[in-house]
DNA sequence: CTTGACCCTGACGCGACGTCAGGCCGCAGC
DNA sequence: GCTGCGGCCTGACGTCGCGTCAGGGTCAAG
């Protein structure tokens, strides 16, 4: 199929399939002697993926890394897909409550406070990294704890916390920077604050949980980008110094 | 409050309350001394409002003509609300029918066609301009025959019609450059065709149906805006046309 | 062998902000 | 009184996901 079919079948202009190809997200698997793009079956697929998560709202970048991890069969996909869904749905449930209640207090000559009108739209702001993050660790005792204590949280601690983890991850820097070993009594000792932050701000975190932090600051490109961000190597610096002393703790 | 307090409240950045200010969707109705912005109750009404249709996909601009309409009280936004969100809702749930559908598929082996794949995604384009339509239209025989012969046309049938349309509105352009009273025969002439048109391409459009589309050529501002931007004043003339040809053959 | 629909690749534009940069408030603490 | 320090101001440029030409090749039908 060319490009005006595939568009017209998925109700897209060509010019977003256009774009989807020069940015790498779907790019046709075949071209004719005169270059004009061929999709196959298996792109539509592709394609069909693309739109869904891009429904949801997810950027265009985030949804090629997803259909790209090549961990994740497309029932991986189908099931997250599903509870997003799901999320959202729920989410314009509570909009049209809403919208409902305020009718029925104009109705009724009543007005309502400023924070029972903008509440709906207050926490939503992750609507598919908090589902993505309940998904992987929806349900655990640490997930839990977490989402209680930040709640409550204001703005200050907020502020306070980022303080905190920021002065850590600039020591951690400077460790690299002066070539201090990642396994090391210093970094090691880094390494304890920062678990002990953790455990003070958000959740009870063991050795273990520390660990397994550790290794998803090499292995999610998200954790990976943020300690990158601040100086290259520092995700792999601090992932070693953590893995170290979680070891010296845990045996 | 101060935009700081505001942006806490409503889930959204100052940059965004800056970009309101900016484009004029949303003033704060005072400043300090200092030239800090100063937000009463009622611009937070309209922050509400704001956020609600934005949340629904409308331009930001569409959002300020809605909320500046005069002739739009406050129930009104909220029955127009209520009603885009539900559709929102058959739509979301249309989506996850479509993925369980498929989850179902994978399971069983099967595969399905792509246009089953993809055509919850096919005519929901217009998912706000629709309900709009529908909600000033639908039930009426006009809209459901429209609706009918409007998905079988071909691209081609569109740009028939669409050349068909230019042609009238072209000659409409001339008769008023060329000064020709607008309820005289020629224009009464023309207008008559127009509404044949109407009639074969969308439904059967007679003459009260016919004023009645004249008169919403001056009133409502997106075909005030059709007609104005190929001939000013050509909105008025085919307007006073339509309607002097549907009082020569109503009465 | 032309015509008209369709395709290509730049390249610029746009909406709705994000993100500095440079500088002025306002109030707490010394 | 001064000095921070957070909050606010106004430009101004950057980004994302395309829309929209411009200039030119391609292909099936007549």
């Amino acid at each position: 199929m060319n490009v005006g079919e595939v568009a017209a079948l998925a109700g897209v202009t060509v010019r977003t399939l256009h774009h989807y190809d020069r940015i790498g997200l779907l790019s046709p698997s075949g071209r004719t002697a005169a270059g004009y793009r061929q999709y196959s079956p298996a792109d539509l697929d592709r394609l069909h993926q693309v739109l869904l998560y891009r429904e949801l709202g997810f950027p265009l970048e985030e949804v090629a890394t997803l259909l790209d991890d090549p961990s994740a069969d497309p029932a991986v996909h189908l099931r997250r897909q599903h509870r997003l869904l799901q999320d959202r749905l729920e989410r314009t449930q509570a909009m049209v409550a809403a919208v409902e209640k305020e009718m029925e207090a104009r109705s009724m000559g009543i007005s309502l406070t400023p924070e029972e009108r903008f509440e709906v739209f207050g926490d939503w702001l992750p609507e598919e990294y908090a589902a993505e993050a309940e998904e992987k660790w929806g349900g655990t005792e640490a997930w839990a704890q977490s989402q209680q204590r930040t709640r409550a949280m204001t703005k200050d601690d907020w502020l306070r916390v980022k303080a905190e983890t920021d002065d850590v991850e600039a020591r951690f820097a400077a460790a690299l920077r002066d070539g201090v070993p990642a396994d090391g009594e210093t970094a090691m000792g880094l390494a304890e604050e920062h678990r002990q932050q953790i455990s003070r701000n958000f959740y009870d975190c063991g050795y273990e949980i520390h660990a397994g932090l550790g290794r998803m600051y090499v292995e999610d490109e998200r954790f990976t980008a943020h300690y990158e961000g601040i100086a290259p190597g520092l995700a792999q610096y601090v992932s070693t110094a953590v893995q170290a002393n979680a070891a010296r703790h845990g045996g």
